[in-house]
DNA sequence: ACAGTAAATTAGAACGTTTTATTGGTCGCC
DNA sequence: GGCGACCAATAAAACGTTCTAATTTACTGT
């Protein structure tokens, strides 16, 4: 005889989820002075109060939120969309994401394009159609085009995370890229290097751009100019840092540190070092924006600028659900745009050179 | 001046969502049959059912989810709930998962308990209240009496992943950790190694049970029986998996290789061996059950048993949808328990010994 | 041509809430 | 003591669907 399932009964002769209505009766009152109850919408008599809420212990009566939903025409069910879910990045992102959403009473969906932004545009419409009361998201897509695109498609308040989209009505929170490129170049610099390469990602992608362009100024303040047959820009795919990796260090006067613009240039240099048998921080010093993975068991543990990760979802959850709470006024305010800082963790992969 | 918010006029005087009603109204016909064309659910004339469908893309219409769950009393929305959506195994499966599930129109709700049960029973209930028409969880609590109050608590038929929760009414999707272990053992065998350690998980937690007592048989074929001084029970954590090491290595015959349970002890391991100045393969050959992600650039990358898990979420995703569809029917089948096998990787990190 | 039946269409109830408009009751005030 | 003014409580409508039961239309067989 096969194991019986538990919820067999679930819509059969068993037991049927208690509605207002069975608490009005329970409570001897009508479902008008539960719902006042329960929400303190309207003024309710102190003994009443008491009969209803004790009648809601009796019938074990949980509120419906999809009926709630449907009278109210909003959710508290808020999406997350990224490129990739198993990327640590934001895999972080969305752990601290549903905790915070959780402690203020949203469930979280979750959808993860591959970076696809058609894929993007398709996961936003069904998020629609579910009816998510907000958006969270970390954009696949560039420019203005994209933006555009993005603000025809959501229909719901929304938070950008990483991503500055240039114009668009929605708040941001994101990395203080500029403050970063201070901090990894003045490290570099009190180190002793001088001969820095820079391995960037897309060229408008604000990310990329940003930090690169913050490492410019700093790094032109010492005593010779950044030199720009060090920087590789436009790599964004690891076997594009392989190469670049790779090339500079044949050159007659390698970089002494090479930086990387994010995780996935790192793991190109690391696989362009171990192709040429060279290590860091022996042959060259690495340091890389957003590395944090990097130290679990690595060897080295590479020096990195790391995010809050928690940080930044807990300012966007906040910010989200401050504008979704203010009903139509939260939509009227002028869209921010939160910068937070990053960390200097100074690791394993970075000496002075020569 | 600041930027407009494009949806300020969501609920005002703006555009409003369309209604079947209105769809009824432009086709000159009765909601039942708009209704009707929607579904299939009755025989609708060819003529009026293009009425209807021109009058749909005229309006613009969609339907309403929330209205057609509170009427059906189901929801398309399945929740995925692990102990830790930043664990790569957890990481890969969500996204997956969130594939899967979109391609049959589902969406997905996440939720990440950082292993607490009481977190994770709260997680369930959450997902109860928003109406999840099913679960997928990798359940955090072990032993029968949590799988007793796993059955209490959740109200929709539900997959369980990884664990298999012994006499539960879930279906289950699991490793196949028997034949798991055979493979780990017979490689270690051909490369001719005769002292093998083993670094296991909780005693009580089936995953590792069931790898130990895999590899008790196989390995006792060999020429002498297995050495129990070598295997390490219930070292659940990463520091006692280092602490672990650190005893076997320093032992007057050392094993000639170390197999970790899972991704913590092999964490631990490496670890351990790196406080020792050790290194595999040259002093010790080391394999990990589930070490898919010490590849990615690792030194060495670690030879391990591969989980296969897109095909993992593919089935859970099948099996529940199965359960779903098919209504009262589908729950009255009893649980399955379907076994996915693992792929040995031979990477670097074993060698033959002495 | 007419009853009888099958097929196509529709009106209306139902799902579980929130909210608007209304009732009934208590009080103060002249 | 009667009249409006407030307060607590309620009945009923509404949200956008699906589905049951009833109605209309079309068609068949004698």
């Amino acid at each position: 005889m096969p194991a019986r399932l538990f919820y067999e009964n679930g819509d059969g002769a068993g037991r049927t989820m208690a509605t207002i209505k069975d608490v009005a009766k329970a409570a001897g009152v009508s479902v008008t002075t539960v719902s006042a109850t329960i929400n303190d919408s309207a003024p309710v008599s102190a003994s009443l109060r008491a009969r209803v809420n004790a009648a809601i212990a009796a019938v074990g009566y949980v509120p419906n939120p999809v009926a709630r939903n449907l009278r109210l025409g909003r959710s508290r069910q808020v999406g997350l969309i990224v490129p990739d879910i198993s990327a640590p990045y934001a895999a972080g992102l969305a752990r601290s994401m549903q905790m915070a959403l959780s402690d203020k009473g949203y469930a979280m969906f979750l959808a993860s394009n591959g970076g696809d932004p058609a894929r993007e545009l398709a996961d936003i419409a069904r998020m629609n159609d579910h009816q998510a009361a907000g958006l969270v998201m970390v954009p696949a897509g560039l420019g203005a085009r994209y933006a555009v695109r993005l603000a025809e498609t959501i229909e719901c308040p929304s938070v950008i995370i990483d991503r500055v989209i240039e114009g668009a009505p929605f708040d941001c929170v994101a990395d203080d890229n500029a403050l970063g490129a201070r901090l990894i170049a003045r490290h570099l610099l009190q180190l002793g290097h001088r001969d820095i390469a820079v391995i960037a990602g897309r060229t408008g992608d604000s990310v990329s751009d940003e930090r690169l362009e913050g490492l410019r100024a700093p790094l032109s303040d010492a005593e010779r100019p950044i030199l720009e047959a060090l920087i590789c820009r436009d790599h964004p795919r690891e076997d594009q840092a392989l190469r670049a990796t790779q090339d500079l260090m044949s050159r007659r006067e390698p970089p002494t540190a090479i930086v990387t613009i994010d995780t996935v240039q790192t793991r190109g240099v690391l696989q362009g070092l171990k192709s040429m048998g060279l290590k860091a921080p022996d042959d060259v010093s690495l340091i890389s924006f957003d590395g944090l993975h990097f130290s679990a068991g690595f060897d080295p543990e590479i020096t990195s600028l790391d995010q809050d990760i928690p940080a930044i979802a807990e300012a966007a959850a906040e910010m989200l659900i401050g504008r979704l709470e203010a009903g139509a006024a939260g939509r009227e305010k002028p869209p921010r745009l939160l910068r937070l800082p990053s960390r200097l963790i100074v690791r394993a992969s970075c000496r002075r050179p020569g």
